[in-house]
RNA sequence: CGGGGUAUGGCCCAGUCCGGUUAAGGCGCCUGCUUUGGGAGCAGGAGAUCGCAAGUUCGAAUCUUGCUACCCCGACCA
């Protein structure tokens, strides 16, 4: 019936994951032409495969965004440098990683090159903005004067910069892509209504076209954005037993608005300050779903995100061949396509069928067809799944609906193989001997925490884990903190992070 | 930002210790023929101011100094 064919060429090209996971994962991000690295230290080229799955994730993010009421605008890459200083925690948060814009010209110098033009200098330094809050409540102070105003809810996509010390391509870059959500309101409980409707729509798309389940939770204090009175977010768990933060949504409180003025007129006529949430996720959602689903031999694509759906590759000798076999698959691209399949008719005559066929796995396109004589021959059609490596014969008939429905169940699969990845690697941990171990291993570890800053601290000293998230619904279980022994309200989930 | 490593045709790399003809090999690329159901074979060909900049020397890929980028480990952070 079916049959495997996974080879060990690939083994060649590629670092296994048991091998070396952050070599592979380095690997695979350059050898299925995502992206690579610029002449600039920490700054990555996205290419063009690689950009067109990122297209794919904003164009559902924008309509999801969009479907709850947002509206996107466009706020400028340089923020004035006393806007920083407007709000303490934010700025102790971002200080330490702006790039800075001192002066606005070059001029020629001696040796033939340019310099930079010491006349030129600002009167005020701009930074590049790290994130956007400042310039955008500095914006909205004009654009809120009464309740009639409110919700003011803006989305834009934009470039970040923050200058990190040790970068590696999707996941730490010091430029950046992403959406960041920054939204106004009359009260605190819809601030953190908007704040909760927005981690569920990184939720949704995570699990549902990423096909990566995620915890939801809040962060503790220690990892919560500087700014932030509470910050919301969602945790998936890499192949490695590793975890990483994919989404965040901040219940921002009345800082930004008190930090800017930001006041509106009740309906009471009283004088408020406006209620504030922002919200993002990045390029590093590329990074992520590289690292849920792909393999020893590449990357491995849920349907729904990938830009090639299904690439046929013709089998034939001679040119009569290939125009037989280009016969017949002529209508079932038009199929496909009308199905809003897309498609690939890789009938490049510079490279053979095996050579395809492994260069298609790699790029992690999910379906593979191969139509050659024999086929023609029994009107059949050979069908490769890339998650599962397996392929078999199918008849020709109705094959757009066996693709779509198979685009279906791949979709699932992959989500189902991430969850059960997770379940396996999910433990509750009641002693200390326990939590070291689990931790060493890799995964999540429920396990109770006093509430304090300082057990937290040792326990990232100790173990190198983080709180990832304290989960929003949880179930209250009083038990003893892992590490200290004091009372703890309920289990928080830790492991080792990107 | 601290410690360690690396940089030689598009890619992987030999040569560097101990300076001395034309910088070797593999992959890829180009041309031709044969091939095409899991990364094809043969023949011929093109392509390198040896990361950048100074210095030492009759002579530098090789020695010295500075700079830049990348990788690994740590601190920091999404």
């Amino acid at each position: 019936m079916q049959r495997l064919y996974q080879t060990l060429i690939m083994a060649k090209e590629l670092t296994s994951r048991e091998e070396n996971y952050s070599q592979w994962y380095n690997d695979l991000v350059i050898k299925a032409d995502l992206a690579e690295n610029s002449a600039v230290r920490g700054s990555m080229v996205i290419k063009p495969y690689g950009f067109a799955i990122w297209e794919k994730m904003q164009s559902v993010l924008d309509g999801m965004f969009k479907d709850t009421g947002h509206q996107n605008a466009y706020f400028p890459l340089f923020i004035p440098k006393s806007f920083f200083s407007k709000e303490a925690d934010h700025v102790e948060g971002f200080a330490k990683e702006c790039a800075v814009v001192t002066h606005y010209r070059l001029k020629n110098s001696e040796d033939g090159g340019v310099v930079v033009d010491e006349d030129a200098k600002l009167e005020e330094e701009l930074i590049v903005r790290p994130t956007s809050e400042t310039i955008i409540w500095d914006t909205y102070r004009n654009w809120i004067q009464s309740y009639r105003d409110l919700p003011l809810l803006i989305n834009q996509w934009a470039n970040v910069v923050r200058w990190e010390m040790r970068t590696r391509l999707f996941l730490r870059t010091a430029e950046f892509l992403w959406q960041e959500g920054h939204t106004a309101h009359e009260t605190k409980e819809e601030a953190i209504k908007e704040t909760e409707l927005i981690l569920d729509v990184y939720g949704d798309f995570a699990e549902k076209w990423m096909g990566m389940p995620v915890l939801k939770g809040v962060k503790s204090a220690k990892e919560r954005f500087a700014g932030a009175v509470e910050t919301y977010c969602i945790e998936a768990l890499m192949q490695d037993g590793k975890a990483l933060q994919a989404g965040t949504s901040h219940f921002l409180g009345q800082n930004f608005a008190k930090a800017f003025d930001v006041k509106y007129v009740s309906k009471e006529n009283k004088l408020e300050h406006v209620w504030a949430t922002s919200w993002g996720v990045s390029t590093r959602l590329m990074g992520a779903l590289v690292m849920a689903h792909s393999d020893d031999n590449g990357l491995v694509l849920p349907p729904k995100l990938a830009p090639i759906q299904v690439v046929i590759v013709p089998i034939y000798r001679k040119q009569e061949q290939l125009d037989a076999v280009t016969e017949k698959v002529d209508p079932i691209i038009n199929a496909l396509k009308a199905k809003g399949i897309s498609v690939k008719f890789d009938d490049r005559d510079t490279y053979k069928p095996g050579f395809k066929f492994a260069e298609w796995e790699l790029k992690g396109v999910p379906v593979r067809l191969a139509i050659g004589p024999r086929d023609l021959e029994n009107g059949t059609v050979e069908v490769a799944r890339r998650d599962t490596l397996e392929k078999e014969v199918l008849q020709m008939e109705d094959i757009e609906e066996k693709i779509a429905h198979l685009l279906e169940q791949i979709q699932e699969n992959i989500f189902q193989k991430a969850l059960n990845f997770r379940d396996e690697n999910t433990f509750r941990v009641d002693s200390w001997e326990e939590f070291e171990a689990k931790i060493e291993q890799g995964g999540f570890v429920w396990a109770h925490w006093d509430g304090t800053d300082e057990t937290e601290q040792i326990i990232k000293e100790k173990t190198k884990a983080t709180i990832r998230l304290i989960p929003i619904d949880g179930k209250q279980e009083v038990g003893k903190c892992i590490y200290s022994g004091n009372v703890s309200e309920q289990r928080v989930v830790f492991a080792k992070a990107y």
